[in-house]
DNA sequence: TATTGTTATACTCTATAACTATA
DNA sequence: TATAGTTATAGAGTATAACAATA
């Protein structure tokens, strides 16, 4: 069976019995979690029928913003270990989706190229995939979902890639 | 062997090679991913011996704040699979730190009850997880750890818990 | 019929170590 | 020696379905 994408889950609980989160409701660690489950959720309510998962899509898009990115640098930009992302880059190459070369200046790695395919893949993804980022399935307006984005790229160190008004 | 807690890990890539996370940077679930490894390598760290795994110790904060809570909804309100749910109850059943009555009115379902011992186990790690929580390891200044939290919960749809001002 | 918890199975993701080939 | 990628293995976490007891 294809996978069946789950419901888009309003995520607050059904009539049923409620709960005291207490101190629980103010955990970082927890609000992350459960926000991240409702992003996931989202996610494969938006892309049912493409067989796409969170971390495909992601090294689509870094491969294609980065073309010969070298597989390592990509396994740590993303936090997959190098075990995994040999899997996956394998399986997209047996997909026909990407390719990989050795370089001549250090012949231990490897660069990893969009194919044609790939690039094609990821262009019929990427427009549900940003609609599904910016559409507002939840309360969030979107100044305070953009908000949210900046601190959440302020807490993991991202904001080099930020916009800057020099 | 027992579980090396990883370095706090700063995130931001080792002075290897940069790159450009395009649109990719954008998505919230990106985002979150990213932020909930970031947060959770945090906790691992800060946790260091009590060898606790983040549902636990949520399992735990919710089964002392709503004694007697059935098994299911605490499963629900965690967005743990029941499957799931019976395994992790049955392990801390054994480790002596939890008990399950059946209710009366419905024999289907399980109460939960923490034992003495899981109090204290609690107790134990309720103080440094919650300095873990406050404690900025990241940029982020107090005012904006708050509002990212705040975010988070009406991502979620957690603001029931919230401080009203009625 | 529907629901609660249980059991069993499988799949994904992750964690680790050992191995090679290069550096 | 150290690094990049690979291979193999094991473990969590998760998803699913089938089942018994109860509603």
């Amino acid at each position: 069976m294809p996978r069946t994408a789950p419901d888009p889950q309003p995520l607050p609980m059904p009539g049923d019995e409620a709960i005291d989160f207490g101190p629980l409701a103010g955990s970082l660690g927890f609000l992350l979690r459960l926000s991240q489950l409702q992003s996931f959720a989202n996610f494969f309510h938006e892309m049912d029928g493409f067989n796409v998962r969170p971390g495909e899509i992601s090294v689509l898009m870094l491969m294609a913003q980065n073309p010969g990115v070298r597989q390592g640098v990509l396994a740590r930009a993303l936090h997959i270990k190098r075990a995994h992302m040999t899997k996956m880059i394998r399986a997209m190459e047996t997909a026909g989706i990407v390719t990989r070369t050795v370089p001549e200046d250090d012949r231990r790695s490897v660069e990893l190229w969009l194919t044609d395919k790939g690039r094609k893949r990821l262009m019929a993804m990427q427009q549900p995939f940003l609609s599904h980022e910016t559409r507002n399935t939840t309360g969030l307006t979107d100044a305070e979902e953009a908000q949210l984005k900046a601190l959440l790229r302020k807490y993991i160190g991202l904001d080099s890639q930020g916009p800057k008004e020099s």
